[in-house]
DNA sequence: ATCGGGACCTGCTTGC
DNA sequence: TGCAAGCAGGTCCCGA
């Protein structure tokens, strides 16, 4: 489901229930997520949020008490609910508010996490992250900088969360078709101009979804339950063997890092 | 220092 | 119809 506009979108959807509320209790059926769920969360009880944020693909729920980390794996989704709604198989976690409703964390597949930061401390896995591509710092210089000299394929190397975070499998896959770069070329071997091509393109392919309110894919919805609108604009994910709609050549498939690529052979060098 | 591959886990689709 | 293989939004960790 989620990568950055759809985890931006949740947070946006669940921050107005949770922020000036008190957790009141968390409830854990499966504790054993990517990570098992820390006993600092599973203990809360009557701490105050203060703000709810975004970084990478990490929900951070700042309370008096410490940061509770969200991440949603490639499964995860989260609902507000009136207390008291019956779980399903897969809702793993209920985190309950003062106003009566909850919080509630689903994930079939378990890839997801719910970490703790104590008070003023910050979490070890978000120490190593490159900028958010939405931010000033990411620039077609950084790219350009950053990717001297390395031979992995540039589709790899925008995912990687060191260089840039939130960039997953659909959108770099959409940035690269947009900016015209072949997904295997390797990274050290574009020019800066093409870099500038290619931040700008991420920028833009990410600000699409997140106006759409995120890629609709399977059982992606927004934490009101409504689902995103983005896919009809989607150009070469999940479109491998389908007409280019620029050139008409069929597009085609490849891998990289194990995770499928569609791209144009004619549009992109 | 980089890199590619394996691992984690469930469910849906595809093909024999 | 049944069953196994293949594939899916993420990303840490390991060995070469």
């Amino acid at each position: 489901m989620p990568e950055l506009p759809e985890v931006e979108t949740t947070k946006e959807g669940i921050a107005p229930y949770l922020v000036g509320k008190k957790i009141t209790q968390v409830v854990v059926r499966q504790p054993q997520l990517r990570w098992p769920i820390p006993a600092e969360v599973q203990e809360l009880k009557n701490v105050e949020v203060f703000s709810v944020l975004r970084r990478a693909k990490f929900i951070l729920i700042n309370t008096a008490a410490g940061q509770v980390l969200l991440h949603l794996g490639m499964t995860g989704a989260l609902r507000i609910l009136p207390q008291g709604v019956p779980p399903e198989k897969h809702d793993h976690v209920d985190i309950w508010l003062s106003s009566g409703k909850m919080l509630r964390y689903t994930d079939p597949r378990r890839f997801g996490a719910v970490l703790w930061a104590a008070l003023g401390e910050q979490h070890a896995m978000l120490a190593h992250l490159g900028p958010e591509p939405l931010s000033e710092a990411f620039t077609g210089s950084y790219l350009h900088s950053k990717a001297a000299s390395r031979r992995q394929a540039v589709k790899t190397f925008i995912m990687d969360n060191k260089i840039v975070v939130g960039v997953g499998n659909i959108y770099a896959q959409e940035a690269l078709f947009k900016a015209g770069i072949h997904p295997s070329r390797a990274a050290g071997r574009i020019s800066k101009a093409r870099y500038d091509k290619l931040r700008q393109a991420i920028v833009e392919v990410l600000q699409a979804a997140l106006k759409a309110g995120g890629t609709t894919l399977k059982d992606f919805t927004k934490a009101d339950g409504q689902p995103g609108y983005f896919q009809q604009e989607l150009a070469v994910y999940g479109k491998g063997g389908q007409p280019c709609t620029v050139c008409g050549a069929e597009l085609k498939k490849a891998t990289h890092g194990q995770r499928s690529t569609v791209y144009c052979g004619q549009c992109q060098r």
